[in-house]
DNA sequence: CCATTTTGGACTAAAATAGTCCTGTTTGAA
DNA sequence: TTCAAACAGGACTATTTTAGTCCAAAATGG
């Protein structure tokens, strides 16, 4: 349903924690604690969010992780691909000639091209905006420009 | 990975189909054949898209499918919805008050708003589009309108 | 009556997701 | 030196979702 995963989410809660931090570190026990999650679900997050170079480790008794770069920094594109890797709509709107169907296909070229027109839109949020916005956003419409877009 | 379903794919390419043949009924057979989609599964799709009044159906010896407005008139909303039920982010994102988690999540109305002006974006689109615009769209940015929303 | 077609649902198989746990390494401090 | 806290890396299981198939029943035109 054009959704992202609960862990997705949950990570995305867990660098906001990080944010919030700024630049201090924390262990992934107090960000459990803070965030709500599981232990071992926050862990194996900051795992793969430092994997990815979202978020730094330091190991040893006083380790723990903080953010790899100042929130405003990370954008929505770098969280979502950091935790679930490269975004596509569709399984082949991400590359040509996988997919057998696609020379029937009469949509293929749509989708990716929403998926781009998403993306590019996602990557002018940051982990600063996402946190910053929880209660009021304006309701404008992304249309016009996807109209543009869509050559209309 | 803000993806759509595989279904969901040749659901698009089913009502691609059905758009190109401007009104004349098409049964599941032929539709299956066209899009080279397994007919169980055009069946079960084509079942699905009539359930929720985007094709209309006709029984019988001469019975199949057609489109239930013109393509010009459904958008990619309604595709997405039709086939995998209401749109949302996370799945908290559509609605308040049902997470454990919501009190403690500082991004969870950042992913609403992004949800909102995805799906706004996509109402725009329509089938029409979605067939005609496979070769070559323009590359401008949805960005600024994003901007805009996210109180930028 | 018969062939064709949709309807509605059940059902199975496969894949993705979520969640847990274990063993090893690093590091600061007693 | 030893210990406890903390990260690293991966294996593993359970659950849920998705995909795909099939069947019996109800229309409908010829």
């Amino acid at each position: 349903m054009l959704r992202v995963s609960r862990l997705t989410d949950y990570g995305t809660m867990i660098l906001g924690c990080l944010a919030q931090a700024e630049g201090r570190s924390l262990s992934a026990k107090k960000i459990a604690a803070a965030t709500r999650l599981r232990l071992p679900t926050a862990q194996k997050l900051l795992k793969q969010l430092a994997g990815r170079g979202l978020v730094r480790s330091e190991r040893g008794a006083l380790g723990g992780y903080r953010l790899a770069r100042p929130a405003r920094e990370i954008n929505a594109v770098e969280i979502l691909e950091g935790l679930e890797g490269p975004m596509a709509l569709t399984e082949c709107s991400h590359a040509e000639g996988q997919c057998e169907l696609e020379s029937f296909c009469t949509v293929g070229g749509a989708w990716r091209q929403i998926n781009r027109a998403i993306r590019e839109a996602l990557t002018e949020v940051s982990l600063a905006d996402l946190r910053r916005s929880a209660p009021g956003f304006r309701t404008r419409t992304l249309s016009a420009d996807l109209n543009a877009r869509i050559g209309r």
